[in-house]
Order: C-alpha cells, then sequence, then structure tokens
DNA sequence: GCGCAGCCTGCAAGCGCTTGCAGTCGGCTT
DNA sequence: AAGCCGACTGCAAGCGCTTGCAGGCTGCGC
C-alpha cells in the first residue's frame, strides 16, 4: 500500500485537491454533487489525512495534553503508592477530548526535568491540562505562554490562566462536622499533607472552620504531618501513637493517609473507629473496600478532569476571556470509619434467600 | 512573542537552516565552532522546533500511542468498576515512552467506535500498544497494516504483529496448587471471566492442570462465568449462594470477581476464608486492602505496558523481525482470603511501642 | 439584452523542517 | 606543483494539506 495522498482522492472523484480539503473539514462552498464525488472517493480509497500536514498547514494539532505528577518511584516496580486520584482524572480528561475529537497525550513528571518535558509536550498539544504540583512555577509560566493552560487543583498561582478545583474547604468543613456534631466528637485532630500543598490548607482551613463554629479552639497548624501516601499515614500513626492520650478522632489529609493510619493503628490495638475514629479525603476506590470502609469526602475527579478540558476548548474557541476559576463541589460520603453503621457499606445485591 | 523558526535561528547563528537542522538533530558533518554557535543561539532564543514541520519532513511523530478498552458506561459518574488493570499498564507504557524521548498517547474504546478511533490515533502516532478487547478484529487489522502494533494479553490473534502477555496459565496453575496442596482443599471451583477472554481461558486451563495433577477429575468449563468486573462477582456469588452446597474454594478469575464474590459470601455470612476460601487474579491495588486481604496471582503490569513499549521501539529502530510473542512471569501472592494467616498482610513499621 | 451579485473552482503560495546533492576548500599524496 | 580526497556548506526540492484570491458561470433585476 502506497501512500495515499489528498491528491490521490481529488484525481478519483476528478476534482482540485481543493475540494478535496474544503469536503472534509466540513466548509461550507462546494456544489452537493462534488461534495458526493469526493465522499464517494474517500470511501472507496479508505483515505485518511495526514495529520501532520494538517497540522502544519493549519497550525492546529488536534491534540489535547495533560501533565501529572509521577510520585512513584521510577526505580522500584512498587507501584503501590500510586496516585489513584491522577488515573481518574486522566480517564474524565480522556473522555471529554476524545468526545469532542482531540486526542489526548499525557505525560509524567518526575521531580526534574521538569522544563524539557514542558517544552517537549508544549509543542505537540493545542491546549494542556496540568495538575497541581506536577510542575515548577518558571516552567509552568513558560509553557503558559506557548500554549493555553489549565491548572488542576493549583492553589490559583499562576497568572492568566484558568483554574479548576473541588471544594477542599467546604468538604473538609462537613466531614468535620460531621464528627463533632452527629457523632459529638470532642477531641478531634487533622493529621495534614504537605505543607507546600494548597489542597492540604485548604482542608485544614476547612477543619479550622468547623472546629471554631462548634465553640472549640482551632489550632493554629495541623497536629501532625505526612506526605498525601500511605507511607504519609504510617509516619502519622507512629507520631499519634508516640502520644500520652489519643485524640477521639482524626480527619486525615487524604485517603492513603486515612488508610495508612487506620492501618496502623488497628495493629497497634486500637479500635476504629471505637477508640479512633478516622477519616479521609477524596474517596478514592480503596476507601470503599477498605477495612472498615473509609468515611471520607468525595471529589468528582472525572469530573474534574473533564472540566479541565472543557475550559480549554473555551479557550481554543476563542472568546478570549479572562481567566476563570471554576470550583466544583465535593460531598460528604460516610460509612464506617468515623462511627456510623455499616449499613449499605458495601451494595449486597440479590445475595440474600440462600438456600442453605 | 512572533513565531520562532529555524531561519531564526540560522540567521541569529549566522549559518544556514541545514546546518541548525543538523546539529540539532546531532548528525555528523558540522564543524564544531559552527555547532557551537547554533547552539548557543538556539539557547538563547529558546527556540522549541516545530514537532508538525519536523515531523512532516521526515514523516516520523516521535509519539507512541495505547489503545485500551474503557468498560464504564460513559453516561454515569459511577466509575468504580474501572479496570485499574490499564492504569497501571498505562503508567508503566508512560514511563517507557517518555525515557526514550517519545511523547505518550491514549485513547480509550468503548463498544462501538472502534473504527473511527482506530483511524484516529493511527495516523498520530508511530506505534501502538493496543490491550487486549480494546479493538475488533478487523478494525485492529487494518490498524496493524497502517502502523505497528504491540498487542498485550490478547491471546496472538492478530498476524503479523508483537504480542505480550502475562503467564496466566502458570498463575493459576500455582494458585490453585496452593489451595490444593497447602490448604488440602477437596472443592475446588473456577469462577471465570467472559467466554470470549483469551485470559480466561488461560487461566481456566492453568486450574483444570493443577486439578488434574491433583489427580482430580477437571472440569470442562468453569462452575459458574461472570465479567471481569465487580458486578461479575456479585452475579457469581449470586450463582454459588443458589446451590445446595458450598464449594471449599473458589478461584476467581481476576481480582474484582474475587472482590465481589467474597463481600457478598461474607455478607451472606459465610465466613471466608473460613468456610469458604477466595482467590483472585491480577493484584491490584484494592486485593491488599480488602477484608480478608486478597490471596492472588502478581501481573508485573507496568512492566506488561514498559515491554510492550520496548518491542514497538526494536521494530520501529528497523530490525525488521519476524512477529515476536513475550510472556513476563507472574507470582503467587500469599494473603488471608486462602486461608493462610494475616502475617505480614498489612504493612506495620513502627507501631509498636505505643506508650498509652 | 446587459450588468452585477453570488456561488463555485482551482491556482498557487505557503506552513517549518529534513535531506539528497552539488559545490567549496584546505590539506595531502605523488 | 598538480591532483585528489574528505569534510563542510548551503541550495532547493519536497513532505501533504490549508486557504486567500482571482476567474468563470449562472441567474435575476431592470
Amino acid at each position: 500500500m502506497q501512500k495515499l495522498t489528498i491528491y490521490e482522492v481529488a484525481r478519483r472523484a476528478d476534482v482540485s485537491i481543493s475540494s478535496v480539503s474544503r469536503v472534509l473539514q466540513g466548509k461550507p462552498g462546494v456544489a452537493p454533487a462534488k461534495r458526493e464525488r469526493v465522499l464517494a472517493a474517500v470511501a472507496e480509497l479508505g483515505y485518511v489525512p495526514n495529520v501532520l500536514a494538517r497540522g502544519l498547514a493549519s497550525s492546529r494539532h488536534g491534540v489535547i495534553g495533560l501533565v501529572f505528577p509521577d510520585l512513584d518511584d521510577p526505580t522500584t516496580e512498587s507501584g503501590h503508592e500510586t496516585l489513584l486520584y491522577s488515573d481518574e482524572v486522566i480517564r474524565g480528561a480522556e473522555r471529554a477530548a476524545r468526545a469532542t475529537g482531540y486526542a489526548f497525550l499525557i505525560m509524567a513528571t518526575h521531580g526534574s526535568g521538569g522544563r524539557e518535558i514542558a517544552r517537549t509536550v508544549g509543542g505537540r498539544v493545542d491546549g494542556l491540562v496540568v495538575l497541581a504540583r506536577s510542575l515548577a512555577d518558571p516552567d509552568l509560566a513558560e509553557l503558559a505562554q506557548r500554549v493555553p493552560v489549565v491548572l488542576l487543583a493549583a492553589g490559583r498561582r499562576a497568572r492568566g490562566t484558568d483554574h479548576v478545583s473541588a471544594d477542599n474547604e467546604g468538604g473538609a468543613r462537613a466531614v468535620t462536622e460531621h464528627l463533632l456534631e452527629t457523632h459529638g466528637y470532642r477531641d478531634v485532630i487533622f493529621a495534614g499533607g504537605p505543607t507546600d500543598s494548597p489542597d492540604a490548607r485548604a482542608r485544614f482551613a476547612g477543619f479550622r472552620t468547623a472546629v471554631a463554629a462548634a465553640g472549640m479552639p482551632a489550632p493554629a497548624r495541623p497536629a501532625v504531618r505526612g506526605d498525601f501516601s500511605e507511607a504519609g499515614g504510617h509516619h502519622v500513626a507512629a507520631e499519634i501513637l508516640r502520644r500520652p492520650a489519643l485524640p477521639r478522632a482524626i480527619v486525615a489529609g487524604n485517603d492513603q493517609i486515612a488508610l495508612g493510619l487506620a492501618a496502623d493503628l488497628a495493629a497497634a490495638g486500637v479500635a476504629v473507629p471505637g477508640e479512633v475514629a478516622v477519616t479521609g479525603f477524596d474517596d478514592i476506590q480503596l476507601a470503599r473496600l477498605a477495612s472498615p470502609p473509609l468515611t471520607t469526602v468525595h471529589q468528582p475527579m472525572r469530573e474534574l478532569g473533564a472540566r479541565c478540558v472543557a475550559l480549554l476548548l473555551e479557550r481554543l474557541a476563542g472568546d478570549e476571556a479572562r481567566p476563570r476559576a471554576e470550583v466544583l463541589p465535593t460531598t460528604l460520603v460516610v460509612r464506617v470509619s468515623c462511627g456510623c453503621p455499616a449499613e449499605g457499606a458495601i451494595p449486597v445485591p440479590q445475595a440474600a434467600g440462600r438456600p442453605l
């Protein structure tokens, strides 16, 4: 199969390549009869336009990109600390891009090398979604002036770019209120994430608001900190177990911390949620299946990804709007780890009526 | 910032664009002094070659693509049946591609529309990794003659393409043997996946081998079937609970089935693994955190993705080799759901020595 | 019957970079 | 000193498609 170009199609349909091009792009100004001939030729030949040539001529890639942080140590195959969060966002974004005919490129960043990576990907896409903390500020800035960028969950730092985030503060407030009001716990502490994470800060702020609203003194900073990973949870657990007295409930900065923490508490003989209640944030899949099922705050991860792509497309459409910031709602998901009854934690369809 | 082309760099360095091009590609035949000047100009200007033009001229994309099945119903936001498997493979492949300077494109397929999708992505990449069952055979065939394809876990159907898969049969045999020999269970059954899945078939074959080797009659087909999803597990559970007698152990086709199944059994009052032991396959992250932690067979998912990319690159390098099939080893991961003691199921670092 | 607005068409000029090829030059071999 | 060779250089021809523009036709108003 030798190369099949627009010339071949034009010859076959007995028209000029201009007309073929116009038909293929759905542009007006081509007589119906001729349009038919072109379409027929395209079908017979199985012609697919060369995206490279098309892109070069129109200076459009037809590709949306997404940059996410790869927190794993690339030298190990452990892989278990994966940010499931990114995977969900990626899926949502991919779907949104595909639905509008764009191809979807992803690139993970791992600490250094961000500059090169940003250049590589920057020149290949029409627009870029950048997940929080996957790129250093200067790299991001350089990238942003080459191509439209939408920042996801980044605590609005870069100027001139659109932002999308989840309502971290509201979610943290809701889960803390649940602990405080529904359960009536008194001694509730916050086990935070990295200091430089805007998400972590916003969640802590929500926690403080709830505590203050309950008429209690709100701490100035998280009682403990740890990475947004299971290892971070282990670290937090160690810190807490070292104390003279255990808190009644712990609001963790995210699900991974909560899971690692809960596992260690249980292993140390502390009943969860009996003695210490634990809540998470994100609602990753593990949260639902963990033991006990984790009470957490759901972030609409796929939707976040999809909204980022949507904003990008709007900007590409050219409406030269000023930077926008969109905040998607989060929802409290009550399961067991807060002390609530297990009811419905794990769906049990038609398991009833067992005839044994 | 107006557009910056190779001409600008050439002028700045006072050379021809040919030389700039050669320097940028690291080709020989450019005097050292001149090479320096070019590099300096590139750095000062912050020049980044236009990938579209480069691609058009050299007919190379610099992009590796991956097509995976999106089993979710795109109209819901549920997202919980996600194939974690794909996510891991994607990460592994992305990393391998990035490490060799290639950009990485992903595209999900969802039932129909595969043809269009295949065309879209086929024209944008230098090589493609296709996960099992994401594309119909004819679409795959068409795609394969446009661009090099490596099939992952597809039970070698397409001719002329490379294949990579995990040792499904060996893994299933190992886990079944564990149940049969270590635990001495007699009544062990296989709860399979979809009939058309090569993976499911290979696993069942391994199961049969082990059963036969233990001197027991091997069934001709799986005792029950279900999708490779949690819902499939629920279905399997319902089937099994409907029987007059429960089996002593169930070898599930994959982790999701095992998890859904185990949850329903437990909800129906059947002790797992006390009354019925359950094992999975894949070793997705959920398997480790589930309750009880799932004994399963580990597939090197990231490595599978990475190997696919590696094969693709070798083929692109031009060694015109005949199609190869690579099988990566799987490993038995013993946790609790088979009846083994919990020891080490959840790592408990420094949780000891609690001073309370 | 004539003029003009529209609608179609195809021409041709790029888009920015790669690469085969011919030409230039200094240095060495005879 | 003439001839050659090899290392460099830059020219120019694409790669395949988009698109502004000018020209040709048709139909309608006057």
